[in-house]
DNA sequence: TGTACATCAGTGAACGCGCGTTCACTGATGTAC
DNA sequence: TGTACATCAGTGAACGCGCGTTCACTGATGTAC
């Protein structure tokens, strides 16, 4: 069944999918065409427009992907700001090519409607957790400005959520180590697991003297 | 002097360089080529390989030059690990296109000898600066562990410095801010000045209490 | 002051290549009767 | 159970385009004498 495929290939968009991440894992969205996709997935080289239209097209599946399974890597963190910061690191190591994706906007259309309802149900998983969150406070950062910015004095588009400060400031630390680290700008030393690494440097944003790996 | 250019440029690779950074900024690295760049310049297309040889070797050009720019840009904050955070996210966006460059080592020659010396000059930098703040520590980041990884368990080709963990969550956090900022991720409301902006979010960082903006 | 020559920056025509897009097509599958 | 037909996924040839690279060239500048 999987094997017999024919002339009609069954699953072709996911496989399509599926060889466009690995391509973009090894070489970046850049160097990416819709013809070296076909030939990965040793189909002709006009398949792929059926099935994603252009190249933005296939950047937009991807990207709403991506959002899918981010929420299911928050989701499976629990409450704890630390424990959501290190799935985010986790995440993006992991799935190199949807976080780079997924933060380029340039490269899809990211006010697809798929995406910003993907985006939007990332964005609620977290702002779930974070809620989790306040009801057992982090000893640091444990104490959120709940009437901060009381009305809500525009609040914006978004991405995952509508962060308050100190979610702002995790965000940034754990996005920054991410990309730092997918980068190669980090030392040598962190070890081989960007989740234990990025635990580690979270702790110095939660408590002041921890953090001393 | 500078409009009778006639035959010979005169400085040509320098208008290169200007050229290729502003459309980078406008359309990021991946959609610039060596013939898009000469057109811009309005030089002849065979012109700008003379001077960088081919793609790779503009981007080492920019990326050492986006080096140099941080070095200054450093120098210039004082040792405040605020001040040199907030110092680090305004360059970023204000050099999008070198930020951009140096951050994606794919492009260029990272092992290139000008672009490994440029980046020892901006770490050179910011090991003063915190050199610096050591000697005036600040309440909560204050406690650096100077004798931690002692020997220097192989401490690889590295960026800017070879942090230590501090140091290290303090580069994620406004790397993290820099990057969201530019890809359009933040919600707004944080105003215009992505200075003033990440100086708040730093706080969250440096005393655990703060940066209730 | 003048001439000859070397050097170097930039030109422009030519090449082969990979790309996205189009389009008439073909093979497989499902449904109506 | 069999036949006809519609639908749809994927094909493959063709197109025009922008690209990087090569290469013989030309114009400007500097230096030696």
């Amino acid at each position: 069944m999987s094997d017999t495929r024919g002339y009609h290939h069954g699953d072709l968009r996911r496989t399509l999918l599926d060889a466009a991440v690995q391509a973009i894992g090894e070489s970046g969205p850049a160097a990416l065409s819709l013809r070296e996709l076909a030939r990965r997935a040793g189909v002709s080289h006009a398949a792929p427009a059926h099935h994603f239209g252009d190249r933005a097209g296939l950047f937009t599946a991807i990207a709403v992907q991506g959002y899918d399974i981010l929420a299911e890597a928050l989701a499976g963190a629990g409450g704890e700001l630390l424990d959501l910061g290190v799935a985010y690191v986790e995440f993006a190591v992991r799935h190199r090519a949807h976080f780079e994706v997924m933060f380029h906007p340039d490269l899809y259309r990211a006010d697809d409607p798929e995406v910003r309802a993907a985006r939007e149900r990332s964005g609620a998983v977290l702002r779930a957790g974070l809620a989790d969150r306040s009801a057992r406070p982090t000893p640091a950062a444990g104490t959120p400005d709940p009437a901060d910015r009381p009305g809500g004095d525009g609040d914006r588009d978004g991405s995952p959520a509508e962060p308050q400060g100190d979610v702002l400031a995790a965000w940034s630390i754990v996005h920054g180590f991410a990309t730092l680290w997918l980068a190669g700008a980090l030392p040598a030393g962190l070890g081989e697991d960007p989740g234990d690494a990025a635990r580690s440097v979270i702790r110095h944003l939660l408590t002041p003297d921890a953090g001393t790996d």
